[in-house]
DNA sequence: GCGACAG
DNA sequence: ATCTTGTCGC
Protein backbone atom coordinates (compact mmCIF):
# COMPACT_ATOMS: atom_id res chain seq x y z
CA UNK A 1 0.00 0.00 0.00
CA UNK A 2 1.06 3.37 -0.70
CA UNK A 3 0.62 6.71 1.46
CA UNK A 4 -2.18 8.71 0.55
CA UNK A 5 -0.43 11.79 1.83
CA UNK A 6 3.32 12.51 1.66
CA UNK A 7 5.72 15.63 2.39
CA UNK A 8 9.67 15.85 2.08
CA UNK A 9 11.92 14.16 4.95
CA UNK A 10 14.81 16.13 4.00
CA UNK A 11 14.03 18.78 6.50
CA UNK A 12 15.47 20.57 9.30
CA UNK A 13 14.80 20.27 13.35
CA UNK A 14 12.76 23.08 13.55
CA UNK A 15 10.74 22.38 10.26
CA UNK A 16 10.35 18.84 11.35
CA UNK A 17 8.54 20.20 14.95
CA UNK A 18 7.00 22.58 13.13
CA UNK A 19 5.47 19.84 10.86
CA UNK A 20 4.13 17.80 13.94
CA UNK A 21 2.48 20.49 15.37
CA UNK A 22 0.44 20.74 12.00
CA UNK A 23 -0.41 17.22 11.25
CA UNK A 24 -1.39 16.46 14.42
CA UNK A 25 -4.28 18.18 14.53
CA UNK A 26 -5.26 15.44 11.13
CA UNK A 27 -4.83 12.38 14.00
CA UNK A 28 -8.23 10.54 14.50
CA UNK A 29 -8.91 9.43 17.96
CA UNK A 30 -11.97 7.69 17.05
CA UNK A 31 -12.42 4.44 15.70
CA UNK A 32 -12.58 4.12 12.25
CA UNK A 33 -11.73 0.42 11.20
CA UNK A 34 -13.27 -2.42 9.21
CA UNK A 35 -16.08 -4.30 11.29
CA UNK A 36 -13.91 -7.36 10.59
CA UNK A 37 -10.07 -7.19 11.37
CA UNK A 38 -8.64 -9.53 9.10
CA UNK A 39 -4.52 -8.81 8.70
CA UNK A 40 -2.77 -7.01 11.22
CA UNK A 41 0.64 -5.46 10.71
CA UNK A 42 3.82 -5.15 12.92
CA UNK A 43 6.48 -2.83 12.17
CA UNK A 44 9.94 -2.21 13.53
CA UNK A 45 13.00 -0.65 12.33
CA UNK A 46 16.67 -1.08 13.04
CA UNK A 47 19.91 0.54 11.92
CA UNK A 48 22.24 -1.16 10.29
CA UNK A 49 26.06 -0.87 10.23
CA UNK A 50 26.42 3.23 10.72
CA UNK A 51 24.21 4.36 7.46
CA UNK A 52 21.77 2.23 6.68
CA UNK A 53 18.16 1.51 8.20
CA UNK A 54 16.50 -1.61 7.81
CA UNK A 55 11.95 -1.40 8.09
CA UNK A 56 10.31 -4.68 8.49
CA UNK A 57 6.69 -4.79 8.85
CA UNK A 58 4.93 -8.47 9.01
CA UNK A 59 1.33 -8.86 8.48
CA UNK A 60 -0.49 -11.56 10.05
CA UNK A 61 -3.81 -12.92 10.11
CA UNK A 62 -6.18 -11.85 12.87
CA UNK A 63 -7.95 -13.33 15.50
CA UNK A 64 -5.07 -16.11 14.63
CA UNK A 65 -1.61 -14.31 14.82
CA UNK A 66 -0.30 -16.69 11.82
CA UNK A 67 2.35 -15.07 9.81
CA UNK A 68 1.41 -14.26 6.10
CA UNK A 69 4.06 -12.00 5.16
CA UNK A 70 7.24 -10.21 5.89
CA UNK A 71 7.85 -6.79 4.06
CA UNK A 72 12.09 -6.14 4.06
CA UNK A 73 13.09 -2.64 2.84
CA UNK A 74 16.64 -0.78 3.50
CA UNK A 75 17.01 2.48 3.22
CA UNK A 76 20.12 5.02 4.22
CA UNK A 77 20.52 7.09 7.09
CA UNK A 78 19.76 11.24 6.23
CA UNK A 79 18.47 12.14 9.50
CA UNK A 80 20.32 11.98 12.98
CA UNK A 81 18.08 10.19 16.01
CA UNK A 82 16.14 13.05 17.91
CA UNK A 83 14.56 12.43 20.75
CA UNK A 84 10.68 13.24 19.32
CA UNK A 85 11.62 13.04 15.96
CA UNK A 86 12.33 9.41 15.27
CA UNK A 87 9.76 9.72 12.15
CA UNK A 88 11.97 11.76 10.55
CA UNK A 89 14.93 9.06 10.81
CA UNK A 90 12.28 5.71 10.22
CA UNK A 91 9.93 6.76 7.82
CA UNK A 92 11.40 6.62 4.71
CA UNK A 93 12.63 2.70 5.36
CA UNK A 94 8.79 2.06 6.52
CA UNK A 95 7.22 3.52 4.28
CA UNK A 96 9.13 1.87 1.28
CA UNK A 97 8.39 -1.76 3.21
CA UNK A 98 4.43 -0.82 3.19
CA UNK A 99 4.46 -0.35 -0.76
CA UNK A 100 5.85 -3.55 -0.94
CA UNK A 101 2.98 -5.53 0.91
CA UNK A 102 0.61 -7.59 -0.99
CA UNK A 103 -1.25 -7.74 1.78
CA UNK A 104 -2.87 -4.67 2.98
CA UNK A 105 -3.47 -4.79 6.87
CA UNK A 106 -6.40 -3.58 8.25
CA UNK A 107 -4.83 -1.92 11.25
CA UNK A 108 -0.99 -1.48 12.51
CA UNK A 109 1.19 -1.50 15.22
CA UNK A 110 4.32 0.25 15.56
CA UNK A 111 7.26 0.05 17.70
CA UNK A 112 7.40 3.76 18.73
CA UNK A 113 4.86 6.31 20.69
CA UNK A 114 1.66 7.66 18.98
CA UNK A 115 -0.12 10.36 20.89
CA UNK A 116 2.16 9.86 23.82
CA UNK A 117 4.37 12.74 22.35
CA UNK A 118 5.54 16.04 23.23
CA UNK A 119 3.93 17.25 20.12
CA UNK A 120 1.43 14.42 20.15
CA UNK A 121 2.49 12.91 16.96
CA UNK A 122 4.46 9.87 17.49
CA UNK A 123 5.72 7.80 14.45
CA UNK A 124 2.71 5.17 15.05
CA UNK A 125 0.07 8.91 14.56
CA UNK A 126 2.47 9.75 11.48
CA UNK A 127 2.64 6.85 9.69
CA UNK A 128 -1.47 6.12 10.42
CA UNK A 129 -1.82 9.67 8.76
CA UNK A 130 0.12 9.21 5.79
CA UNK A 131 -0.78 5.87 5.02
CA UNK A 132 -4.41 7.11 6.17
CA UNK A 133 -4.42 3.69 8.02
CA UNK A 134 -5.34 2.81 11.65
CA UNK A 135 -2.71 2.35 13.71
CA UNK A 136 -1.24 2.30 17.22
CA UNK A 137 1.85 3.03 19.48
CA UNK A 138 3.21 0.63 21.18
CA UNK A 139 7.05 1.49 22.64
CA UNK A 140 9.21 -0.19 25.12
CA UNK A 141 9.81 2.89 27.22
CA UNK A 142 8.75 6.46 27.69
CA UNK A 143 9.17 9.36 25.81
CA UNK A 144 6.71 11.72 27.01
CA UNK A 145 3.83 11.73 30.09
CA UNK A 146 3.50 10.84 34.00
CA UNK A 147 2.56 7.59 34.71
CA UNK A 148 1.97 6.09 38.56
CA UNK A 149 3.53 2.44 38.71
CA UNK A 150 1.66 -0.23 37.20
CA UNK A 151 0.98 -3.60 38.86
CA UNK A 152 3.41 -6.00 38.69
CA UNK A 153 0.06 -8.48 37.10
CA UNK A 154 -0.39 -9.46 33.55
CA UNK A 155 -3.04 -7.01 32.16
CA UNK A 156 -2.64 -4.41 35.07
CA UNK A 157 -2.35 -1.09 33.52
CA UNK A 158 -2.31 2.96 34.61
CA UNK A 159 -3.13 6.02 32.74
CA UNK A 160 -0.33 8.26 30.65
CA UNK A 161 -0.64 11.60 31.68
CA UNK A 162 0.28 14.95 29.93
CA UNK A 163 2.15 16.93 32.69
CA UNK A 164 0.96 19.82 30.77
CA UNK A 165 -2.41 19.73 30.53
CA UNK A 166 -3.31 16.17 32.55
CA UNK A 167 -4.68 15.12 29.39
CA UNK A 168 -4.63 11.02 29.11
CA UNK A 169 -1.96 10.23 26.30
CA UNK A 170 -1.88 6.44 26.62
CA UNK A 171 -1.87 3.44 29.13
CA UNK A 172 1.03 2.13 30.84
CA UNK A 173 0.53 -1.61 30.01
CA UNK A 174 2.21 -4.81 31.97
CA UNK A 175 1.68 -7.42 29.26
CA UNK A 176 4.13 -9.52 31.31
CA UNK A 177 4.56 -10.26 35.19
CA UNK A 178 7.92 -9.24 36.19
CA UNK A 179 8.91 -7.42 32.60
CA UNK A 180 8.79 -3.26 31.88
CA UNK A 181 5.55 -2.78 30.85
CA UNK A 182 5.01 -1.32 27.28
CA UNK A 183 3.22 2.12 26.56
CA UNK A 184 0.21 2.20 24.38
CA UNK A 185 -1.07 5.12 22.61
CA UNK A 186 -3.55 5.75 19.82
CA UNK A 187 -1.43 6.43 16.21
CA UNK A 188 -4.69 6.90 13.93
CA UNK A 189 -8.40 5.90 13.64
CA UNK A 190 -8.73 4.41 16.91
CA UNK A 191 -9.92 4.71 20.56
CA UNK A 192 -7.49 4.71 23.37
CA UNK A 193 -9.90 1.51 24.42
CA UNK A 194 -9.42 -0.18 21.33
CA UNK A 195 -6.00 0.04 20.77
CA UNK A 196 -5.51 -1.11 24.46
CA UNK A 197 -7.69 -4.07 24.05
CA UNK A 198 -6.33 -5.00 20.04
CA UNK A 199 -2.87 -5.17 21.62
CA UNK A 200 -3.96 -7.48 24.14
CA UNK A 201 -5.78 -9.83 21.67
CA UNK A 202 -2.67 -9.58 19.82
CA UNK A 203 -0.29 -10.46 22.48
CA UNK A 204 0.32 -14.63 23.42
CA UNK A 205 0.81 -15.27 26.67
CA UNK A 206 4.23 -15.31 28.37
CA UNK A 207 5.25 -12.43 26.14
CA UNK A 208 5.96 -8.87 26.25
CA UNK A 209 5.21 -7.32 22.91
CA UNK A 210 2.09 -8.30 21.15
CA UNK A 211 2.61 -11.16 17.93
CA UNK A 212 3.52 -8.60 15.06
CA UNK A 213 5.92 -6.65 16.41
CA UNK A 214 7.54 -9.24 18.35
CA UNK A 215 7.85 -11.47 15.01
CA UNK A 216 8.73 -7.82 13.05
CA UNK A 217 11.53 -7.24 15.72
CA UNK A 218 12.90 -10.48 15.05
CA UNK A 219 13.15 -10.23 11.54
CA UNK A 220 14.12 -6.69 11.45
CA UNK A 221 17.09 -8.06 13.76
CA UNK A 222 18.33 -10.13 10.77
CA UNK A 223 20.29 -8.43 8.09
CA UNK A 224 19.07 -9.13 4.20
CA UNK A 225 21.58 -11.74 2.78
CA UNK A 226 23.13 -9.36 0.46
CA UNK A 227 21.76 -10.54 -2.55
CA UNK A 228 24.94 -11.76 -4.97
CA UNK A 229 26.04 -9.03 -7.18
CA UNK A 230 26.80 -9.71 -10.54
CA UNK A 231 30.43 -10.12 -11.06
CA UNK A 232 32.79 -10.89 -13.81
CA UNK A 233 34.48 -13.62 -11.95
CA UNK A 234 31.03 -15.51 -11.13
CA UNK A 235 30.81 -18.30 -13.64
CA UNK A 236 33.80 -16.94 -15.79
CA UNK A 237 36.76 -17.73 -13.83
CA UNK A 238 38.05 -21.07 -15.64
C1' DG B 1 21.43 25.89 34.10
C1' DC B 2 19.91 20.81 34.83
C1' DG B 3 17.79 16.50 33.75
C1' DA B 4 15.10 13.65 30.30
C1' DC B 5 15.15 11.72 26.03
C1' DA B 6 10.60 6.32 21.27
C1' DG B 7 14.81 3.78 18.41
C1' DA C 1 19.66 1.50 17.57
C1' DT C 2 24.72 -0.48 18.52
C1' DC C 3 29.27 -2.31 20.97
C1' DT C 4 28.64 -7.88 23.12
C1' DT C 5 29.10 -13.86 26.37
C1' DG C 6 27.87 -15.85 29.61
C1' DT C 7 24.88 -16.25 33.12
C1' DC C 8 21.34 -15.83 36.99
C1' DG C 9 16.58 -17.04 37.60
C1' DC C 10 11.77 -18.86 36.84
Amino acid sequence: MRAKLAHRWDLTVDEAKRLQWELSARVKEVDELPETIRYVAGADVHQVGNDQMQAVVCVLSFPELELVEVSRAIVPVTFPYVPGLLAFRESPAVLKAFEQLRHDPDIALFDAQGRAHPRHFGLACHMGVLLDLPSIGCAKSRLYGQADEVADEEGAMTPLYDPVDGRILGMVVRTKKGSPPIYVSVGHKVSLETAVDFVLQCNRPGQRLPEPLRLAHIHARQRTAEPPKPSKSQGTLF
